[in-house]
DNA sequence: AGTCAATGGACTGGTTGTAGACCAATAGAC
DNA sequence: GTCTATTGGTCTACAACCAGTCCATTGACT
């Protein structure tokens, strides 16, 4: 029964070489929805200095990222790495294999998403937020209800971002960042219902307005009610394939 | 106000070198209570794999520490790399310089172990216990409200650390680990009365309780209200040095 | 008393990542 | 049209880290 305890601080210091992690960065910017098709990304200079990997590993990242389809760069001023407008579709992992390989893993990510979220939405609704911030907010949940079938899942996870990101705590942002591309793998396995997406919205504006009005409870309790669905969906898909 | 979602993105993909993060590694260990004066570390070739690095490196570590103060190696077969009995006192960095450096980082910390550690509690409780579980969590808060008051903030560490194990999420366990130690720096920097350990201990003593009962609600806001007592003490001491 | 398996300790060659300088192209400003 | 600042593209010398190997030491077991 120590042993848990024990994996938890021994586990790798580093889980891959600088170049895949710089790749697993990127890629989810642009999964996530922080960088859309037809934005710049920062300058490789700066980039990599915000990354603190070297420019030639940062470059070897773009460099795969292109060749995947993900971005294609221009040299000269006013140049840049831009991301493309049509990104290339996830391919569609068996939902068998990848509960097989992720089993224990579903449920850790599970209940790690629930305490990340359910505490943003309540840091959220607890905090006094910026007018600059309510815009943010709205504007994500606008596009998210919005959204085509093809666009959905990137705007979607778009929305829980932005939700962590108004609590003003960079660290839960990135937890839930990570925690959101681990489960996104999953999601991508699992086919996208129409009735589904408007169940989604509908508790996505549920979830905003309640942050907007300084609801504490009724942001946990609606988020609450938001991720089990959501829960309940992938473990159904993932056991019975 | 884009910002704030790209600068959670493109943080350092790596914090320091492997060496540091190994040394903090073995520190969250010992400082959290999860190997104990007197224990044995696993040996170096088995914690090298563990923790992904070469051996080399690992030594490297582990010689820091042995300098420190912290650890003492033996070889020979039964031997390895011990825990000292005596183990070095922080030195007490003042409130005011931490307050400076850390700054915004307070914040972002409460704000990530309230989420983290309420949510923890819950899936805790929510969860049906192995027996072997059950007995884990007693024997921590046991151990915590019959510590001195040298080792208290250790056992307190090892309990919080306890209650995010039982959820059986070993994401969370290290997450929760991670930003205990965080704050565990600014909590060695303010005195520890023995007044606030009594109402420590009730409060732990209700969570477990709580927990296992099974009684989610309970166990969540038992949780939160112990995490803000201990947030209020915080930000009162590093606001007015 | 001798054996032996497991441990910490030390060395070597090869790989990966880095810092920094330099080149090449591009598009706006004039 | 020319200039020029900024960008991606390339190269080299250097440091960090690693995998693998062998050595030195210890104490429980026979």
């Amino acid at each position: 029964m120590v042993a848990q305890a024990d994996d938890a601080l021994f586990r790798p210091v580093r889980t891959g070489n600088p170049f895949e992690e710089t790749v697993e960065r990127l890629l989810q910017a642009i999964k996530l929805g922080v960088v859309v098709p037809g934005d710049r990304l920062p300058s490789e200079r700066d980039l990599a200095a915000r990354l603190n990997v070297s420019r030639v590993t940062l470059r070897e990242a773009i460099h795969a990222l292109t060749e995947a389809g993900y971005v294609e760069s221009r040299r000269g001023r006013y140049g840049g790495t831009f991301v493309n407008e049509q990104l290339p579709k996830p391919r569609r992992t068996p939902a068998k294999r990848l509960a097989r390989e992720l089993g224990d893993g579903l449920d850790d990510a599970l209940v790690l998403r629930a305490a990340l979220e359910t505490g943003a939405a309540e840091a959220a609704a607890a905090r006094s937020l910026s007018a600059g911030e309510e815009e943010h907010l709205r504007r994500c949940l606008a596009e998210t209800s919005a959204a085509s079938l093809a666009d959905y899942r990137r705007l979607d996870s778009r929305l829980h971002l932005a939700i962590a990101e108004v609590t003003g705590s960079p660290s839960l942002t990135s937890a839930t960042a990570d925690v959101r591309m681990r489960l996104n793998e999953l999601l991508d396995a699992i086919p996208l219902l129409e009735r589904n997406i408007e169940h989604s919205n509908e508790q996505h504006e549920a979830i905003v307005d309640a942050i907007l009005a300084g609801d504490v409870e009724a942001a946990r309790s609606a988020m609450q009610e938001h991720l089990s669905g959501t829960a309940a969906l992938l473990r159904a898909f993932l056991s019975f394939p």
